[in-house]
DNA sequence: ATGAAAGCGCTAACAT
DNA sequence: ATGTTAGCGCTTTCAT
């Protein structure tokens, strides 16, 4: 029978002919009750599709199972891929999760906070997204923890981060032991602590084996929403002026595709001429032809210990501040040639 | 001050000496009150860092302003953009989303639909997914659409589909355009209404253009998950046999990049040689070389059809019981050379 | 224009 | 082992 309004726990209680503690009891499996008792309540709560009203249950008990998710953008092949393993993990856990897609703009964030915490969830989980946390917005009360993102300088918030240092320097290293002297280097404008931490693993390559760096080898894109079309007219305009390259370091997959584009345009054989090395091993690396050398950077695990972070949390225990996740370099064509 | 539990809405009465029904109406904007109390609320409110409570809302006014939505895997690039643009779209009408990645698992579509209805959601969104829906699972009460998925048999929840068959017609009918004559049909083995339209726009156009249409040219891939791989060892497979091939038209990109990877194996000049065109017309399209030929789809509109549905659904109002978005062909590099 | 009070569905003392 | 009841924070009559 499909009434109405739904069977709320009194319903039930009617119908088993017991009190509404006692149905509370059997659904919560707390406090004692006869297993006769237990049956009839039971089949009572089937018989009228009796569901728990989580916004009662959330009201009374102060915790929502709910959990809010804040993601610059969703369609990123990288971020979506975090989102599922974490929103995966989190259901295991049995919690329902809010996505925010935040653009990477300070004021959707902070509005989706707002309506985070009227929702009362549980914890936060910020992935990626280049701001620092507008931390003012989140009561101490809440949650918080940062996947793949830097929550801010002196920021107690867990941090759940990838070796970026060390991936720019792998990247970089490899070009380099490929023979490669002139290696350009992309990033965005608007660089955060990650991008930098690449960077400074690429310039420390770069001096360990004596190559000068160089400004006019820093192509900066606008955004920092990774954009193909940006780095490709970057490195056509960097192409044109003629000045010698024999490697590209760019530090998403993005610009490394647009950076493909560029050359191939323009002729340019890769690995040939010019070696290519992207960032984040995303599935656009085996898409490309040639396919692209790219530094793998476990997104499922970043999104475990994110979530191991945050649940630790909730249940009131401490996180470690900072989580690090390896990186690995994975080769192919765009640098080694044979696929 | 952030003392430790959230002020509620009694608390503010309180600051501003007045009722705890009056707040509410100035926070609701409902009912009459004098602009000086206004103002005193409103202060009160700021001072204190009130933030509704909408466990408590909810529970009292029986909407939660949440809705649900359910996807296969968020990480594959079509639906993920479709979730983004559906996300964003709800947000601007005040309705947090919960996402829920069933991976075309019926027992986790139950489940979380579970979930969704003790969460008292104001509506689902159900996004693409090859299973006709679990309806049974979900209360007459709670407004459901599905975008990109057909509910099922005469089922009477809304959908918003593209139009699969012209699609394939399209697809098709360029590669006949273009002098193909042995087409090759890749799918799912596990078919859904959408596959199965776009098989028969395929049919279709064989049929106009007397191409007999054979069952050695279907290929099925296993899941219903695309899978680049997979399609790539079935095209490998098919290539090994040395029919006659000129042409490919794959129902997803995915499974068409998988051929492509295939025809590049075994040297086969593309669009020399044989001709291919995808679905979707996803990113993967335009990093693939050479580029790949496809069918828009256009998510964004079939997110704000879907959106535009569900939100009429809420305030009671009818929604069409079907609504087609068009699709477009994209001419590219793989069926007409130049890029 | 504003206040008092009932009650949404649930949990957790506190009884018995 | 089970029932009674207060109260979580809010909206909404019904008074005044």
């Amino acid at each position: 029978m499909d009434s109405r309004k739904p069977a709320s726990i009194r319903d039930v209680a009617q119908m088993a002919g017991v009190s509404i503690a006692t149905v509370s009891r059997v659904i919560n499996n707390n406090g004692r009750f006869s297993e006769a008792t237990r049956q009839r309540v039971l089949e009572a709560i089937k018989s009228c599709g009796y569901v728990t009203n989580m916004a009662a249950k959330s009201l009374r008990s102060s915790q929502s199972k709910t959990i809010g998710m804040i993601v610059p953008d969703i369609s990123n092949d990288f971020y979506s891929t975090l989102a599922l393993y974490a929103e995966q993990e989190l259901a295991r856990s049995g919690y329902s999760v809010f996505v925010c897609n935040s653009a990477n703009n300070d004021e959707r964030e902070r509005s989706y906070i707002r309506t985070l915490v009227s929702k009362r969830v549980d914890g936060i989980i910020c992935i990626s997204g280049s701001n620092a946390l507008s931390e003012e917005a989140i009561p101490q009360s809440i949650p918080v923890v940062c996947v793949d993102r830097y929550p801010g300088v002196d920021s107690s918030i867990p941090r759940v981060i990838s070796e970026d240092e060390r991936g720019g320097l792998l990247a970089t290293e490899h070009l380099i032991a490929c023979g490669c002297h002139h290696i350009l280097f992309i990033t965005s404008a608007v660089e955060d602590l990650n991008k930098q931490n690449r960077e400074r693993g690429y310039q420390r390559a770069l001096a360990q084996h004596g190559i000068p760096a160089s400004d006019t080898y820093r192509l900066l894109l606008p955004g920092h929403r990774p954009s193909m079309d940006e780095a490709e007219q970057l490195v056509k305009a960097f192409l044109a002026e003629g000045r010698p390259l024999d490697g590209i370091f760019a530090v998403s997959d993005h610009a490394a595709v647009g950076a493909l584009a560029a050359l191939q345009a323009a002729a340019v054989d890769v690995p040939g001429t010019v070696k290519l090395v992207g960032f984040d091993d995303s599935i656009y690396t085996r898409i490309a032809t040639p396919s692209i050398t790219s530094v793998q950077r476990f997104p499922q695990k970043l999104a475990h210990e994110g979530c191991a972070a945050l649940l630790r949390l909730i249940v009131g225990e401490q996180a470690p501040v900072e989580t690090v996740v390896p990186v690995e370099l994975v080769e192919r064509a765009s640098t080694v040639g044979a696929r």
